[in-house]
DNA sequence: GGCATTTTCCAAACCGCTTTGACAAACCGA
DNA sequence: TCGGTTTGTCAAAGCGGTTTGGAAAATGCC
């Protein structure tokens, strides 16, 4: 069923038709009210493709998700933060292009959602230290949005990020002023950005009390439960222990129990854990009582956020870009205590 | 840039250029070279959706992912999976469109996607007992493949499955074997297809030794690490405590480890856990030794699978359906051992 | 009632591509 | 050299909507 049938259906035009249903004022209320009406009962509902080849506005959305070219792995946190921008975008009538392209290969899947017109904006994950992609969206026109941001002229486009440094700075002097001294870091890979302030916030917060990192005590790989694993056990096997962890996220920090529990170590009270939680869903830290001390910012909210930054600036190109700094709660659980020498 | 213009830049006309790109036959081969190099070079790319509205095809596939109403939870597997379907639309040009609903609201995404025309196929995603959407699906002639399967008329339509109910009839017999009589099952949704298989397998191994399921013993709940944990701590304070416990997932084992460990139980001695295992890429169960012993199949190695069988079945509309269902592996890890009385 | 407005609807152009059917050029054998 | 095939290219007709510029009908005003 096409307008034009559906239209001689109702004895209509086409053009009327349309207005009608696009809710221009140049069509009388009773009409309107009929043209829906039959709309409805037919099943009739504009082809989305003509539609946007006429208007030149694709109504869709793109996410570019990369996954690590040598594990293959897909950040968990995109469920949740592709949950809450889908929310944003039905209500408002977008659809959500995804692509999945390996890390490093995301550059080209940009040109082409940008080329081909697919899309009406673009939302940027996982941004590196001095991301490409910003400065090739930027040459494109094309809106965007960045969940979290990069190096790169930050005064040039629009992002929604947590305030990473502040987060684990604060976290790591909860650590020290419970005593801790050997607090180990378990980050992200290096070259993300979020992983870059964070490991700059630690490191401030130590420098605070005179203290210098220990490269033994530093790790950054890739944000799986094993990866986390591995890390924690080689550390805590080393002849300079570490009494505290301060891990990236909730995913990791289960290695890390993992590898306490396998050495008969209590959580919270032989080693404190600070993690950074995301407040997946399926993944909650604990009800009111947290499992887990952790600084904590839902990435579902900021994928709302993103959304309607992104069609805000989609619908009025405004001249300065919208740019958000969350700042983290800072929840206390069991997993933190005095440190026991 | 458009054909028109870039045409126009090579002095052809738009129909050879068209056919230039597109491989047809019907353009001398030094022509297509010239055009093609043109292309990178001026950055030219027909535009995706004059393009469909032309041919037809949209070149798209709708996924409409649901999300728990209560919870807004969204299952974790649809990211690897969904990075497997990727992998393979992004090979055969294909977009991915994606539409996060709230559970139950899914026919009308369904409806929209297909009425609409913005998709050539879709996938089907966490089937119910007796899903209405597949008798919908039908309905509208459009290509779909079903991640699971339903009880409706399993002769008409293609799916990919695991044989959820062989799985845990032989998961079952493994706890049966080493002597645990009190096993505990925690499972998903009731209503969920894939829920209801796994408990008629549970069932049927139990019935194998005489035994009947107790009602105690079994829940069926959100499938978080939360839920998980809750309803392990309530059977094990109960006065008939399970000597095992079968999972449905491994962030649910990660709830009941929790619960093990809160009464300073230890898993694989005291209690023996075997879980349901999709092989998340950040949430892998160990390496060569996996750290529970599992029913196994890769989740993205399905998504991969119904993008291709829906690409298939696009391109040719073949008589019969596919249906696949899939074997599990059954691999022994640390969380099991002889019943200890 | 007659004219100016406003309201309601329509015909036709256009969005950017694919594809059919036609045509010119090159090639072939006789 | 000439008719018959290929081969390479093109003009034009869609695809299914939206939107501009008018025309017809309804309304308002004096």
């Amino acid at each position: 069923m096409n307008l034009k049938q559906f239209s001689q259906l109702l004895g209509l035009s086409p053009t009327t038709v349309s207005r009608a249903l696009g809710g221009y004022p140049e069509v009388k209320e009773e009409t309107r009210l009929r043209v829906r009406e039959a709309a409805i009962r037919h099943g009739y509902r504009p082809n989305r493709r003509a539609a946007s080849l006429a208007t030149g506005r694709s109504m869709a959305i793109g996410h570019v998700i990369p996954t690590t070219l040598n594990h293959e792995m897909v950040n968990p946190i995109f469920a949740d933060f592709i949950a809450g921008a889908g929310e944003i975008y039905a209500r408002a009538g977008y659809d959500m292009l995804l692509s999945v392209v390996p890390d490093g290969d995301e550059e080209r899947a940009y040109r082409q959602m940008a080329d081909a017109g697919s899309v009406d904006g673009l939302i940027v994950h996982g941004p590196r230290d001095a991301d490409p992609r910003i400065g090739l969206l930027q040459k494109t026109g094309l809106p965007f949005v960045v969940h979290g941001r990069a190096r790169v002229d930050e005064t040039d486009y629009s992002y929604v990020d947590i305030d990473n440094y502040r987060a684990f700075q604060r976290a790591t002097d909860l650590l020290l002023d419970l005593g801790h001294r050997r607090i180990a870091l378990l980050n992200g890979v290096d070259g993300m950005d979020f992983a870059r302030r964070r490991r700059m916030g630690f490191e401030k917060a130590l420098a605070g009390r005179g203290l210098t990192p220990l490269p033994d005590l530093m790790a950054s790989a890739e944000m799986t439960e094993h990866m986390a694993h591995a890390n924690a056990a080689r550390m805590l096997d080393q002849s300079v222990k570490p009494t505290a962890f301060l891990v990236s996220s909730l995913i990791m920090a289960i290695g890390v129990r993992r590898a306490l529990e396998d050495r008969g170590l209590r959580m919270g009270r032989d080693v404190s854990v600070v993690i950074h939680d995301d407040m997946l869903s399926y993944l909650m830290n604990g009800e009111e009582v947290p499992i887990f001390t952790a600084t904590r910012s839902s990435v579902r909210a900021a994928g709302r956020r993103c959304a309607e930054v992104l069609l805000a600036q989609i619908r009025s190109k405004p001249d300065a870009p919208i740019q958000e700094v969350w700042e983290c709660e800072l929840v206390l659980g069991g997993s933190t205590g005095p440190v026991t020498t």
